[in-house]
DNA sequence: AATGTGAGCAACCGCCCAGTG
DNA sequence: CCACTGGGCGGTTGCTCACAT
């Protein structure tokens, strides 16, 4: 038996919605909310996939979404998250209140994405077109340790020295703040911070979609929000630098718990 | 006015993953 | 443990429109 469709694509419409289609979602959502998308179609009364129903109220038709040109503000700080995240268009529209992924990805492709290749700057790798891949080192690459209870002992440490060989890259510095980044295979966050109240250096860390101001994320593993606590396997990143990924000037460390390893 | 061309964007496709029985 | 489902995501397509020729 394989998998079932999940539409029946010979009855379903396809292409621009019309505005009949578009009102028809929106009374059957305000009268019973965001629920099973699959059946929500027919109940509706709508001849479309429910994926298709899905992305119309998501990316078009919620009502918090916020239309028309993007701001500077905004612009600059697609880019930042970009070099951050990559191509995570769904954890960059998180942190636009009112923008989506499909809209924030298409305005990349379009825009962003043009205006970095016109200032010379990959917008793949966020560094100079002309610079050459042999600047940048990346190294100790380490595993220490043996035992699977010592956690601490399976620190791995990556770090990657951007070293400036040309006047390019000294512009390029002042572009991107200086990572240097430590990750680690860590403990269970509570057994870190037991760790760290031994060392009278209780952690006051957040989770990444904490700090990046998602609220209510699904992807918290902080227990900030839902009081769980973090999983095993957790990669974290403590920026040693005087700059937050942002380019922001602080004091503290950061500590990023949901970049897990899969 | 007709045609060509490129940009912008809405929508679709296919894959992935977590949840469930 | 496995099969299946629903939902989510990133990549891609193709339509529309503005502008140039």
């Amino acid at each position: 038996m394989g998998r079932s469709p999940c539409c029946e694509k010979a009855h379903t419409n396809k292409g621009a919605w019309t505005k009949e289609e578009d009102e028809r979602l929106i009374a059957y959502i305000r009268a019973h909310g965001e629920g099973c998308w699959r059946s929500l179609p027919k109940a509706a009364g709508l001849l479309r996939c429910g994926k298709s129903c899905r992305l119309r109220w998501i990316n078009y038709l919620r009502p918090d979404l916020k239309r028309g040109n993007f701001t500077e503000e905004e612009e600059e700080l697609i880019i930042k998250f970009h070099s951050l995240l990559g191509n995570k268009w769904s954890l960059i529209a998180g942190r636009l209140p009112g923008r989506t992924d499909n809209e924030i990805k298409n305005y990349w492709n379009t825009h962003i994405r043009r205006k970095l290749l016109s200032r010379g700057i990959d917008p793949t790798t966020h560094r100079s077109i002309n610079e050459p891949t042999s600047t940048q080192k990346v190294t100790t690459i380490s595993f220490a340790g043996d035992s699977k209870d010592d956690y601490q002992d399976q620190k791995i440490n990556i770090k990657a020295e951007f070293v400036e060989t040309n006047k390019e890259d000294k512009i390029q510095e002042k572009c991107l703040p200086d990572l240097n980044l430590e990750l680690r295979i860590s403990p269970p966050h509570h057994q870190q911070n037991q760790q760290l109240d031994h060392h009278h250096q209780r952690s006051n860390s957040i989770c990444f979609t904490c700090s990046l101001g998602i609220q209510n994320s699904k992807d918290c593993s902080c227990g900030k929000i839902n009081g769980n606590g973090c999983s095993n396997n957790i990669v974290s990143m403590n920026i040693i630098a005087g700059y937050d990924f942002l380019g922001l000037k602080t004091n503290g460390l950061l500590d990023y718990r949901t970049l897990e390893t899969k």
